[in-house]
DNA sequence: TATTGTTATACTCTATAACTATA
DNA sequence: TATAGTTATAGAGTATAACAATA
């Protein structure tokens, strides 16, 4: 009896707030991003390689939602620049997977730690708890654990 | 003393945890609006015009965080449509007021109950509390007041 | 001269189809 | 025959530049 917007009613939609948010964050990031030479995709398949710790290429495509082609090519930006690894599985000779090396893990940390402005301004209206409690949520809906250190390899 | 990932540290990033949950929607929904001839950036468009009630098309291209020639083609659609009305505003001349029309509304609506279908199973890992949680934080993130029928034109 | 909206166009993103290699 | 990955390429999305009307 404490909510506001409907009594006992279905959920309402959050498609088009999500969609506003995060186009905001991710405007903004490409800016600040430019010069390191990343784009947020990147971090966002650095960000599920850190969690996931050595996927194949097709799971990749399907946790990011992206086709399975342009996976390839974003692979290959990573790779160039030494912040993944690929190698074939030796279970499975057509497979690769995919890790995260040393120096991605460090240039993802140092680019999340450089977005932090990014999110304080389009978050700017949210307070510390509420970011929390936002991060929480959307690590439930991926399918992660909020605590996903304990997890590991199922996130 | 109760979240888990960190205690005195700075909000976790959310961007990328935003994207994903955002696209996953997307992509989904694009199939599903597909058969209606909309697309999501419709929808959210007429989304933000319900509640903002009458903008000019400048303050659209900002809150949608769109350029402002897209935002041209965008209305285009929904106005041969009949979603929309663009008339030109009396005090400045130059300025397009854009509104909601009565079947945009409605047919938002349509395509709104549609989506039940979507969200529910990108967000299935979220109870219905939860679901209204992330709402709420979408709402105050963006600007508006959770309960936003009483906020009218700002928003 | 500056601003709102528009058009034309180039650039980037994404998906479809055909190919190679492993199974 | 089917699957994982790759390449080439066409379609959709997005931004940049030049223009018209109004201020």
């Amino acid at each position: 009896m404490t909510s506001s917007p409907a009594l006992n009613q279905p959920p309402p939609r959050v498609g088009s707030l999500l969609s506003r948010v995060s186009r905001a964050i991710r405007v903004r990031s490409e800016t600040l991003l430019g010069p390191i030479g990343l784009r947020p995709r990147h971090l966002i398949a650095l960000s599920v390689l850190r969690e996931s710790g050595g996927t194949t290429q097709q799971a990749l495509a399907t946790t990011l939602e992206m086709d399975g082609t342009n996976v390839v090519g974003l692979l290959n930006e990573l790779e160039g620049r030494g912040l993944i690894e690929r190698r074939r599985a030796a279970q499975d000779r057509r497979r690769h997977v995919v890790e995260l090396t040393e120096i991605g893990r460090l240039t993802l940390e140092k680019a999340e730690s450089e977005l932090a402005a990014v999110e304080d301004e389009v978050l700017t209206n949210l307070g510390k708890d509420q970011r929390e409690q936002l991060y929480v949520l959307l690590q439930q809906a991926v399918g992660c654990a909020p605590n996903y250190a304990e997890t590991l390899n199922e996130c």
